[in-house]
Order: structure tokens, then C-alpha cells, then sequence
DNA sequence: AATGAATGAGAGTTCATTCAT
DNA sequence: AATGAATGAACTCTCATTCAT
């Protein structure tokens, strides 16, 4: 029994190998460098060993996501103990962007790349997912609701404001504000923020 | 002189044929059919001729990155016809989303894939981008002189009507929002900038 | 002695669990998916276990051959109740060719692959095969005793005819005969019997 | 002009150079052993090169049959010049069972093997196949017409003959009778002819 | 007796790029 | 100016097989 669950720690222990060996490529190199034999050679294994734990290169990204989607909703938790509307709507945002800016490899595969979404739609992932952007949406309602928000349709602001945030910090992941030196991509961030929920926000 | 000026159009128009092409391709099959070889096929050249115009494949790239801004650039020129800066804003915006929607592949190559960017970032490219930007900015300006926008930093808010819309378009295009079926993308770009503007414009 | 003989049983039924799990990949799914692998889930042990009782894949695909003739040699037991020479030889062409059309990819393993024949012809599967081939071989015999076969060769008499139903059936099991749909088969067969037969026999 | 001309040959003579080095790898080490990898050794050049001739391994493999087919009609032609329908008849056998004793390997690509008929039935081939294959018919036809076979089918009879050579080439191709060496097979199949239009030919 | 873990060897294929002509 | 010919370097993925435990 404790030898069975030995090997099932291993075996879960070779998985965050392979998908830190992934991430760590991922962001060294770039993606186009995230190749089943540099995973392997990674983690000093033969290519047909990573096989064995994952079924193919897509499973690797998507568990990479998936990876970053928990890292992320696990980031929103703090959340449940901001009592006013419009505190938690501010810290959202401070969070995601923070998130995005502090793991730009992996926001890039979340909300960016092309890549693995090909593969299923993981419905794991997109449960964490959906829940981060339900939060979000129930925020919005909540200050709505309160009085701080005017709006017809709370849910075109949710997206509103999920698409700015996503507008800004994919600007500077994928380098389209270049004149913005990277040391400056934070409080840039903070001012758009201030800016946005000045007007928005009563 | 008349010798090498002829010299030097016909190389033009080779460079543009090569570019059209693979514009051509681009659009009609996306990214991943733009090979050199595809190009050279549809110019009915050897793979070997593309070279002499164009260093390497990459090259090609930021050059039809830079039709793609010239492009946006002259949807913009009607701009300048539209008096009052509240409704240039909103022409801009409308102008910029649909430019976005109306040529997937290009805003992607222009604003979001990472391959050519790499390269040498050119600078007359640069020089078309930023004419577009300054325009936004110069009209946020406008707004903001005439008190239509309540804000100490134009230039923020520039960005953040920039990123607005980047991100809700980007959204869209690297399907972030599956829930939303295309053909309704559209409709919602209006009702975001519509909430946008009503809470950011008086 | 009592456990050295349990132990041999238990053997034996490993080895046939295996056999009849190959079997069954084999007819369900065809010759390239019985793999190690495939076999080892299909009876819910580990590749390596496969290898206890099977030197390698190919005595594995001698020993399913060896049933294949088995169950062909148990066909034609009925032939000892068919008195006249000349039904038991139309009887004989009709179970064998039946067992072709009904075990194609048994047959195909038997008679055409070229797979486990490398491997060492296991004299008991000879034995089996040679069985049947001697009963057809009595059967002519006995026609041309009787005068219903004017030959002077027997032997060549009995290849000619085991050589005319391999040929017929491996034609269609092998698809050379595209023009000729799948159904219309068993009713070729019978007319190209019946032709050769009349001219034959007497 | 001349020039290219002669690249047109050179192509050709590549063509063929990777045909024959195939074929070679055929017959030397079996159907296996043909890989790209091992043409390419082979012919001296890398694998990349062989897709320049050739869009993929099933063309090769398909190149090849037809190179049998066409050998195989070619023999054929000699059918001409046979006034006796009999006599063309056994000569028809006759030149089949020669060719594929000879060309052993090739017969079995063109008439046993799986493998590349899984590719588009080229027409071509199959025309050649077909021409062949008819001029059996119209020869059987001749027979029946002549009074020497007696049949109300002459299509089946003809499809018996050709299920009888075939079956017999590819016994022993496929080595199904290990009892008969090699060096008897040409003059079994004599007598199994002789036997078989002894009883079908008047 | 059974197996989890691992792998070497190899398959077909694609592409940007080069260079002699 | 143009190109035909060629290739190196990759890519993902599969399988029979082995061996320490």
C-alpha cells in the first residue's frame, strides 16, 4: 500500500519533471524550442520515456495551462476577503496583471498562443478557467448592484474590463509598445487601471 | 541612369509580387501555408529567386507587416475629415476594430504573432505604426482639451483606449472566447466601446 | 509433483490467455494492431509478463498460426463421414474456402504472410497443416482410384487444387480483384470450383 | 532546347535511380528494409532528395509495381505472333509463372503485398494491369469459341486460370511448401499446367 | 510470478536555405 | 537574373524488448 502510493507520488513527481522541464524551456528558449527531445534531454530521459507520461506534445501544453489557470484562480482566493465591490474589482485586476507580468511565458500560452488549443478543450481547465472569469463577472454585478458601476449589461462590462486588462499586458508580452521600457510596464498598468476605473467606477 | 532606374523598378515590382503573394497566401490559407516555397509556386519562381529580393523568410514577414500598417494608416485618412474629436475617437475605434476583423491574419502578424518581430525591427514600419498612434493620441488630446475627457494624461489614456481594443479584438482572434460565435464578434466590440465611451466621455 | 503440475497447468492457460487475446486483436482490429502492448492490456497484465510465456512476438504469431490450422484440420473432420471420393473432394474445397472467406485474416496469417514463417517452423503446427494437406491428398488418391480423375500423378493433382482455392481466395483476401465486390465472393468461388470440377472430374 | 532536354533526362535517370536502388533494397533485404532512409543511403544522397522525385514512399512503392506490370505485358507481347488459341494459352501461363518465378520480389509487390495498394490505384498501372488481364479473357474466349474449352462462362474460366497460376507462383513464393526446393518449383508448375489444360483443353 | 520504468532504433516527412550553373 | 538540385537539421511518434525490483 505504501509501496503503491510510492510509485503513484513518483509517477505524479515524473509529470512536474516533464512539465517544469517544459516551462523552463518554454521560457528559456521560447516555444518553438519546446520539442519532445529537448524536453527529454531536459530531464536527461530518452524521448520515448516522455511518452510515457503524457500521451503527446499537446497534453504537455495543455497540462502546462493548466498549471498556470490554477496558479492563477489560486491567486484570485485572497479575493473572498475584500468585503466592498469596488476593492475587489480593483484587486482583480491588480492580480491578473500582476500574474501576466510575472509569468509572461505562461500568460502567452494561456490567453495568447495558437498553439495546443487545437487539442480538447480540456474541460478541467476550462472549469478553473470559467470560474476565475465567473468571479469576475460576479464582482462586476456586485458593484453594479451597489451602485458603482452604471451599466445596462453587467456582462459586456466584465468583458470590457477583462479585455483591457488582456489588451495592456499583451501589448507588453508580445513587445508592440517597444518606445515602454519593461521596467515601466507596472506602473504604466496601475495609471491605465487608475484611469479606467476613475471613469467607470462611482 | 534610364537603364539601372528600370533595373530598379523591375526589382521593385518583383519585390511586390512576392509580397502579394504571400499575402495571398496569408489570407487564403494562414500562417503556417506561407512557405517560401508556397510563395515562390504562386509567383511561379524557383524558391532560389525569392532569396535574391528578399534576404530570408523573415524579411518577408516584417514586409508585409508593413503593408498591413500602411493599410490601417489610409482607413485612418478619413479621419481628418471628421470635425469634432469625440466622434474622431469613435471613427477611430470603429475604423481600428474593423480593420482587425476584416483582416484576422494580418492584425495577427501585425499586433500579436511573435515570428517577424525578431527580426530587424524596421524602421519605416515603425514610422507608419506610430504616425497611426499619434494620430489616436492628437485626437485623445482634442478630447481631453475640450473637456469631453476628464483625465491629467493623455497619453494614458491613449493606451488605455489602445489596449482596449487590442484586447478585445485579440480576444476574438486567438479565440479566448469561444463562447462567443463569430459572427456576433461584431456586435460586442460595439456595446463594449460603447459602455467604454459613455463612462469615459461626456 | 502434484504442485510442479499445477504450475505447468497454470502456464499453459497463461499461454492461451495470451494466444486468445492476440486472436481477438487480430480479428477485431487487424494484423498491425497486435502489438506486445496491445496484447499485454487486452488481458490486463504488463508487456513484460507477455515475455514469461512467449519468447517474442513472433512465436506469439507461430503459435496463433498453429491454432488457425487447428481449426481448419477440426473443419474438415466431417470429410471421414462423406463416402464417395468425389463429394469428399467438393466438400473439402468448400470448407476450405469457406474457412478462408470466414477467418480472412487467419487465413491471410496461414497461408500468405510473410511475419512468423522467419521464425523456426514449429514442427508441431507442420504436423497439423501436413494432416489436412495428406487428407486432401487420400481424397484425390482415392478419385483417381475410382477413375474419376485420369492422372498419372496424384500429387500434382492434389498441389493443382490446393493451389487453385489458395489462389482464388488470397486474390480476394489480398484485393487484386477490386472489379469483384466483397459479396459476390463465395459465389465466384463456388461457380470457379464448379467450372474446374466438371472438367475434372468425371 | 538541348538543355533541357537533357535535364528532363537526368530527372528521369534519378527517377529510375532511386526506382532500381528500391528495388535492390527489395530483393536484397525484403519488403521492410525499403525504407526512405535506406534509398537515400543507397543512391548515395539524403533523404530529402528522395522527395524530390517522388512525393512520398507509396509513389515509390507504386512506381515500382507499374514497372512490373509494365515488364510483365511486355513479356506478354510475344502473344501475337501465337495463331493456335491453345497454344497461346499455355503460352500465356507459361510466361506468367516464368515472370514471377524470376522476379520474385516484384511479383509479390504487384500481386500479394499489402502495402501500396493502400495509395490511389494509379489508372495508369491498372490499365496496364487490365490490358493483360483481358488479353487472358479474349485468349480463353478464343478457346471456348474454337471449341477447345467448354464453358458457359468464359470469364470465370479465365479467372480460374489466373486464380491457378497465381495460387501456385504464390505458394511458393511465400514458401507454403517447404517440402518442394526451390530448384523443382519451375518444373512443378510445368506439370501442374499440363495437368490442369490436360482435363480443361480438348 | 509479475511489472514499472526505460530505451534504442527507427519510421516518414518538412523546411529554410545554399550554391554551382 | 534565375534556378535546379540538393541537404542538414529538425520534427513527432511507435515498438519490441530488457532489467532491476
Amino acid at each position: 500500500m505504501g509501496l503503491s502510493e510510492r510509485k503513484e507520488r513518483e509517477k505524479l513527481e515524473m509529470r512536474e519533471m516533464i512539465l517544469s522541464a517544459a516551462k523552463r524551456l518554454f521560457i528559456r528558449e521560447g516555444f518553438d524550442s519546446v520539442t519532445i527531445r529537448r524536453i527529454a534531454d531536459e530531464i536527461e530521459y530518452s524521448p520515448a520515456t516522455v511518452y510515457l507520461y503524457y500521451k503527446d506534445k499537446d497534453s504537455i501544453l495543455c497540462a502546462l495551462q493548466e498549471t498556470g489557470f490554477r496558479e492563477l484562480s489560486r491567486r484570485m482566493e485572497v479575493l473572498s476577503s475584500i468585503a466592498h465591490p469596488v476593492d475587489r474589482l480593483k484587486a482583480s485586476g491588480k492580480i491578473y496583471c500582476d500574474f501576466a507580468l510575472e509569468n509572461r511565458e505562461m500568460y502567452d500560452l494561456m490567453f495568447i498562443m495558437r498553439a495546443p488549443m487545437n487539442a480538447l478543450p480540456s474541460p478541467e481547465e476550462w472549469t478553473v478557467g470559467r470560474h476565475s472569469y465567473e468571479l469576475l463577472q460576479s464582482t462586476v454585478q456586485d458593484c453594479v448592484d451597489g451602485g458603482h458601476i452604471s451599466t445596462p449589461d453587467a456582462k459586456i462590462a466584465t468583458f470590457a474590463l477583462w479585455a483591457l486588462m488582456h489588451g495592456v499586458v499583451s501589448i507588453f508580452i508580445r513587445e508592440r509598445a517597444p518606445m515602454i521600457p519593461a521596467d515601466q510596464h507596472s506602473r504604466i498598468i496601475s495609471k491605465i487601471m487608475e484611469f479606467s476605473l476613475a471613469n467607470v467606477v462611482k
